[in-house]
DNA sequence: GTCCAGATTTAGTGTCGGCTAAACCTGTGT
DNA sequence: ACACAGGTTTAGCCGACACTAAATCTGGAC
């Protein structure tokens, strides 16, 4: 109803809630009770209970027993969210020594004590960066986001080469392995082998070899080159 | 009675608790119910509630009606919020264009969501300072602290060279006009004249003479110089 | 068309941390 | 000795946001 909620001064549950039914609710689909509540390690009534509150605040669409989406004032308010998350990340991770397994965590919480002002210092200090240390896109300043297309390893053919964009940050221990083996937005890969049935996938990658599991493909995005 | 509170995992509202009674109860002296309901802007039956709950917890002794003390815990507590909130401020204005009278708000917030990792990051690109921007000593990360002596400037007779060490932070626009006219920490002040009865204070600093009114002289802290 | 499992919502509780109004204590003045 | 003002505490309230247990809906199997 209220179509006027203060996008500044939001909770920093209501914030998380925001995000998380950003990412789970693409392209106009609904978010569930129960995937919301996952994401956020909430029990399911919780969840209920806060979707009839922002729904109330007109920040949320509330379709019951089928899910959630985002009004335009929720949007502003989540993309105003991943913006600072992800330039938070892009500055401890260029100025103050973080590596991308260990960002996540404390930009979760800084995303919500920081001003305006100091994101966008950080921003400006960082030359305005477009992409995060996930490779993950920074929303602009007034909300507006594109997300290149992007292919995971997975179903790159043997015999093509391509460029990492994007890793999926949900696990930290794999993101330290990612690493350890130099995979990361902005490097080529070249697919040399793929077996069948979801099996294992060998890589050149800066000069050297690594077969890894299919599932690992899966969660590695790539540039789909235009091979010229 | 619990002694063993853990310092981490405190709320926002209790680590401003602990760092205004800090502020309060220099010496073993007692902060009462009325200062700190003054210094956070809240109802003194907040404070008397919260007083509770935290001398419960172990951090404060409460003696009714008199005011509170902090014990060794909440002594430790109060001393971490401090050293977070100084570094803070001196990261800001050394890396990201703050100037001395915008810093406060900002480390206010920060200082509850930074990680003990983040901090000394900070203070370690900083070169571990020992001091913040307005010159407030910054306990060491055991907590450790010591407040250098110094004089208010309207105390230091006609004629003496001091160098400023501090300057009182608690009005922004005092503090704006003090920058104005270039005193900071480590500037050296020549007192010129001095008239009686709180009368005005000429001082010359960089070069250039000004006249400042008793009060603002009571906010200007000097070290004592040995002058040999 | 009916039934059932699983998802969702509602009901009821608890803690934190704020508030106002009212009761109470304490030190000071007479 | 005692009243009173001002500070402090208690009583009672509320909103935000979590939880569990119970009720309710819904989509799919049959
Ligand atoms: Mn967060
Ligand atoms: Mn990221
Ligand atoms: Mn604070
Ligand atoms: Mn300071």
């Amino acid at each position: 109803m209220n179509a006027a909620a203060a996008v500044e001064s939001l909770t920093r549950s209501v914030e998380d809630y925001l995000k998380a039914i950003y990412r789970l609710s693409p392209e106009g689909r609904h978010a569930s009770t129960s995937e919301i509540a996952h994401l956020l390690e909430l029990s399911a009534p919780s969840v209920s209970g806060m979707v009839k509150r922002l729904s109330e605040l007109g920040l949320l669409e509330h379709v019951p027993y089928k899910g959630v989406q985002l009004t335009a004032e929720g949007r502003r308010a989540a993309l105003r969210m991943v913006r600072r998350h992800r330039l938070i990340e892009a500055y401890l991770v260029a100025f103050l020594g973080y590596s991308w397994d260990g960002v996540h965590e404390e930009a979760e919480r800084l995303e919500h004590a920081v001003s305006d002002t100091l994101v966008e210092r950080m921003a400006a200090v960082l030359g305005n960066p477009t992409v995060d240390p996930h490779g993950d896109p920074i929303p602009a300043p007034d909300g507006s986001i594109h997300e290149p297309a992007s292919v995971p390893l997975a179903e790159i053919p043997a015999g093509r080469t391509v460029e990492i964009c994007r890793v999926d940050q949900s696990q930290p221990e794999r993101l330290r392995y990612i690493a350890s083996i130099g995979l990361k937005p902005g490097v080529e890969v070249r697919v040399t082998d793929r077996q069948p049935f979801r099996g294992p996938i060998t890589i050149e990658a800066e000069g050297r070899t690594h077969v890894i599991g299919h599932e690992l493909g899966q969660v590695l995005f790539c540039a789909p080159r235009d091979d010229r």
